[in-house]
DNA sequence: ATAGTTCGTTGCACATAACTACTAAGACTT
DNA sequence: AAGTCTTAGTAGTTATGTGCAACGAACTAT
């Protein structure tokens, strides 16, 4: 801090960005990572497709992630966990409707194979569209597309970190379930024994005892995540 | 997005917070990882310790980036290369000055053993001061410690993940150098010669010919960061 | 029973890292 | 000029982690 000169018209005395959010939900669609689009009705880029969003409401949220939570939940007509802040963006052409806008990214995750979901207020049009399609070809309004690329890369960094994409499974899941999902993220295959000796090692996942599951052939042991001890801080 | 609803009305029709850079700018201080403070002159939190930071200036700022330059730049009279955002956050209780406070907080390194920067306008008087110290004990205002805990942490992640401090270091440097420098930010000694065979296994520096520098005993060789290929994107 | 499929584990070759020890080069002392 | 002090830089050895392949276990279907 350290600006002090003026008493307390400070909040006043400069015009503020036009303040949104905007969020990247991801899912797995038939294995393939893939974003929630919504199609825009109005200008600017109207009929063109781009990430859900809204406009921060300082009457109505108590943090960014509250505003995070609230868009979501007005747009989609769900709540989400895993809300996770990616960036924020800003500039004077970001959004034609003000003279500077400002955009702070979260990204959230969404049950693999779950449906559409529902088009909240305001959202003309919902689709899924896989990661792959939009890093080439597809463009989308704003600098959506970029955003999109930035979410995708932070979410392969996380799994490559062990920092595993629990909202993409249900609550308790079995290692190959895990080990499909991280492949359909990173978008590469991996090892099924070094991927369970990792898990093992870091104490990530403790087994939901009794309970097993199968359709056919050998059940597998469900497991669940364990509350991770970011301890100190 | 996907609100559509207002016609272009939507930049006045809602309240926006007010929103400010904050910026953690760190160095080295006697080999151990420290950060700028100013003191704060006026209320609230008068005289106690903040980060620098100013607010965003819509006539001024091209983007978020360009803000925290200027910040930098009008704080400390300096420019500082290597800035990075780390995070946003915001709440109705942030600052007392405004209804809402929205802060976007950059990080950014300075040359160690550098002199403390020229306090510029509206500063009071700077300070370098140990993490160390400020993760137990010393309280500055705000929320301003945990930004300061999440901005070592996120220097470490770096640092590990061999995204190296070249901020704290001048442009030519010794091995020796790179690796105390890592040292100190990382908290823990470092192996010479594992340190030295991944710095090469990825390319990551270039020798500076013919240049060598020692001031007594056997001289070193000099080397300079080589451009990054992030290539494609 | 037998075949078929998935679950989960083990053994081993290989790469990568940490740890120890060494040689090399210049400065200073005598 | 020789010795030694200190730092630069390199090996070589041991531990650890990963990728690959194979195997027994568990269950279904026929």
């Amino acid at each position: 801090m350290a600006d002090a000169a003026s008493p307390k018209t400070d909040s006043s005395k400069y015009p503020m960005p036009f303040t949104r959010i905007e969020v990247v939900l991801m899912t797995l669609v038939d294995g393939n990572l893939a974003v929630l689009l919504a199609r825009r009705a109005q200008a600017p880029y109207a009929g063109k497709w781009a990430l859900p969003g809204g406009v921060l409401r300082i009457d109505l949220d108590g943090s960014l992630e509250e505003a995070a939570a609230r868009v979501v939940r007005e747009r989609l007509a769900t709540d989400l966990p895993d809300l996770k802040q990616l960036c924020a963006v800003g500039g004077p052409t970001r959004d034609p409707r003000a003279p500077w806008g400002l955009s702070i990214v979260y990204r959230a995750l969404s049950l693999s194979g779950s449906t559409l979901p529902t088009a909240g207020k305001r959202i003309e049009e919902l689709r899924w569209a896989p990661v792959e399609s939009l890093a080439k070809g597809i463009s989308l309004a704003f600098d959506h597309n970029t955003l999109v690329a930035r979410a995708t890369d932070a979410m392969r960094e996380d799994v490559e970190e062990h920092d595993l994409p629990y909202g993409l499974l249900p609550a308790h899941f079995t290692l190959t379930e895990l080990q499909q999902t991280c492949e359909a993220v990173l978008g590469h295959a991996l090892d099924k024994s070094s991927f369970r000796r990792r898990l093992n090692d870091r104490d990530l996942l403790e087994p939901v005892d009794g309970e097993k599951r199968g359709g056919a052939f050998r059940p597998a042991q469900l497991y669940q995540r364990r509350a991770r001890l970011r301890s100190l801080r």
